[in-house]
DNA sequence: AAGTGGTCTAGACCACTCA
DNA sequence: GAGTGGTCTAGACCACTTG
């Protein structure tokens, strides 16, 4: 059904087999086709059903597990991979714990607002003056000890009705999971600020002690942004910590 | 030649073909066998040479792109990587400039001594007590202006001779090239840090006000540390950013 | 036109997991 | 032992670059 394609219309229209695989196949995720933690059928199969041959179909499954869209484990098979497990929700936060694994803490304190998209969420989300986004304030906390405050702003659009679900309580990734949006790539800027005194209020440091701010957007697999945050982090017994390749 | 052990030895003494393939190949960049710039054969040759496929050749191949170590073009050919190109060579720093490029800045006022590691040094390196480090102060700036001070610490049994070069003045990835070592991953660990009086005069900045402080450890292809650097930063035109997959 | 890497195919066998 | 992903092979054809 996808090969047809290939043979017939010109190659600059269409783009290689797996790559159109990897389409099909993250929108079975996307759309809660294939659940999360679920296995899918094994290679073979697939690529009798797409009729392509097993070793396009692997490139196209490998591709995705690079994408953190699926696991793969010889002996066992294929899984969706739940965006919402710890491993995966924390993907995109530098901060570590002691024991040096990536942390997100725990939120509270969650509100939630929207309005019309001002000019640093509209360069950041690449979103028009018309569109509106929701706002969203919360705090995060490690046992009981608050160490960050941060506001997000997410395109209404992708969305829809979040101000009326409890869902906000969940990080960008599980929450686009809902939304059938599968999260692909972030980029950070890392810069120095000082407590205000209503920060240090909330994060429980001295008016004008330097923190952190990490200033975020978060994109979809396709490369649309849909979250753009700024975090005000006070680092103690935790890190930042990045790895480089 | 390499793929006789595959027939005769169990398997769970070897690696795959196409990992042996790679260290093969990797050792003739490390060696000097292939320079950096120049073409390596075509695909169909090495696998002639190496008695595999060319599809084991490919996977080799294409996994040494993502190492950096190769760069493979269609209807050109497969070139070796020179680390020290300003792109590779700022691939462990996430300072950016106004334009969003990765920069190093240019080196300046570097002083090196050697010693027998201390006990920093000797967990960040992994090496033991009775081995020595060169340890390297330097300076950089950006057109002139100083943002950064630094100390980094290498172990002499990697880079003998190295206090005797004018080659400190390269940062760690064009020095790791000229002693056959390959640059792999990096962790670099960010935090928060006021000027003391000196270094509050080397970068022109008031006593006490707040800089950046990276920790980086850089590691060779193997996985062995090969550098260990803290930076004291002072960003104010630039700015660190982190991507994240 | 010749040579390169990129895609795709069809099939074999191996290593691992689990009932 | 049946089923899964992982490796490896041999070959075809396509897309791109350069002379």
């Amino acid at each position: 059904m996808l090969g047809d394609r290939m043979m017939t219309s010109p190659r600059f229209l269409t783009k290689p087999l797996y790559l159109q695989l990897r389409d099909a196949l993250a929108d079975r995720i996307a759309s809660g086709e294939w659940k999360p933690g679920s296995a899918i059928p094994n290679e073979s199969d697939l690529a009798r059903e797409f009729e392509v041959s097993a070793g396009t179909m692997r490139k196209a499954l490998d591709l995705m597990e690079g994408e953190h869209l699926l696991t793969r484990r010889q002996g066992r098979g294929t899984f969706v991979n739940d965006q919402s497990s710890d491993e995966l929700a924390a993907r995109f936060s530098n901060i570590r714990g002691s024991e040096g694994k990536r942390i997100c803490g725990q939120l509270k304190s969650t509100q939630i607002t929207s309005g019309s998209a001002n000019d640093m969420e509209r360069t950041r989300l690449r979103i028009s003056a018309q569109d509106s986004v929701y706002r969203v304030q919360r705090v995060r906390h490690d046992r009981g000890v608050v160490f960050q405050a941060e506001e997000a702003s997410l395109p209404t659009t992708l969305f829809p009705g979040l101000d009326e679900k409890k869902d906000v309580a969940h990080g960008i990734i599980a929450l686009a999971q809902d939304y059938g949006i599968l999260p692909g790539k972030a980029e950070e800027r890392v810069s120095l600020g000082e407590a205000s005194p209503q920060m240090a209020e909330t994060l429980g440091i001295a008016v004008r002690s330097p923190v952190i701010v990490l200033d975020r957007v978060v994109r979809a697999l396709d490369g649309r942004p849909i979250e753009w945050r700024v975090a005000w982090c006070n680092l103690s017994d935790k890190y930042y910590m990045v790895e480089m390749t």
